[in-house]
DNA sequence: AACACATATGAATTATTGTTCATATGTTCT
DNA sequence: AGAACATATGAACAATAATTCATATGTGTT
């Protein structure tokens, strides 16, 4: 076990194990996929889009019955899916006037699953 | 299909849909439970603590070396650790001065794998 | 007991983000 | 073309949260 200790820049303490640091740092991933890994979990990270995800889970719906169910304006709801739409999480499909929203991949559930299987040990 | 229209609190447009919104209305989890379980994505949803849940599926460390490795003051790391420990994520040991800290389960590992999945694919 | 060190924490500051409000876009129907 | 409706969007406001700074706590050492 290695004890070396050296300064870094903006640490005010010191590194205590430098190997285990080392090794670390070489299998992290880059800053940027750690980054955008973040992003992916923050559009998980509102209760809104959550049960917006949930609810498309059930079934496609369109933006009004969306709002409807959970009781919020039209125009939080469609903010709200522009988020979801970007990161790729749901896709729509237009028919007429109305636009209806779905899951986009599997990736989803799956993560909503582990998600509620950590809560549910608490 | 129904389409029935009935103006709701809120909501500025109408239901289109509300077989649909009553069918899924039904199977939607407990409110309370929705929000923990964004509250829990919140935790994921940034990128220091991303890089820290990361960086303890190698490695077991201390607050310096996580502070070190980040290039982050300890200060800002333990701040950070105290929301991980609070969503139960990571967990740690004393032994002496140094507290080492580690991930408290496997939902960690399958989350980020599953969101990684999810941004690769893009 | 005094000191050094690893970590924790409270308050302040800065940055980020969700919702609202007003309005714009795009589609259907007459 | 104009009206009605479903959805989208930009700006403003309010709420939340990440980092910093100063300092406190807890442990080992001399």
């Amino acid at each position: 076990m290695s004890n070396k200790r050296v300064f870094s820049d903006r640490c005010d303490c010191e590194v205590i194990h430098e190997e285990v640091v080392n090794k670390v740092r070489e299998k992290m991933p880059k800053e940027e996929t750690l980054y955008d890994l973040a992003e992916l979990f923050k559009v998980f990270g509102d209760s809104t889009r959550i049960r917006i995800l949930w609810a498309l889970d059930e079934s496609e719906m369109c933006v009004c019955d969306i709002a409807s169910l959970l009781n919020m304006t039209q125009s939080a709801i469609s903010h709200q899916l522009r988020v979801l739409k970007q990161a790729k999480l749901v896709k729509n499909r237009r028919e007429g006037k109305v636009i209806y929203y779905s899951l986009d991949d599997d990736h989803v559930r799956l993560i909503c699953d582990q998600g509620m299987a950590h809560i549910k040990e608490g």
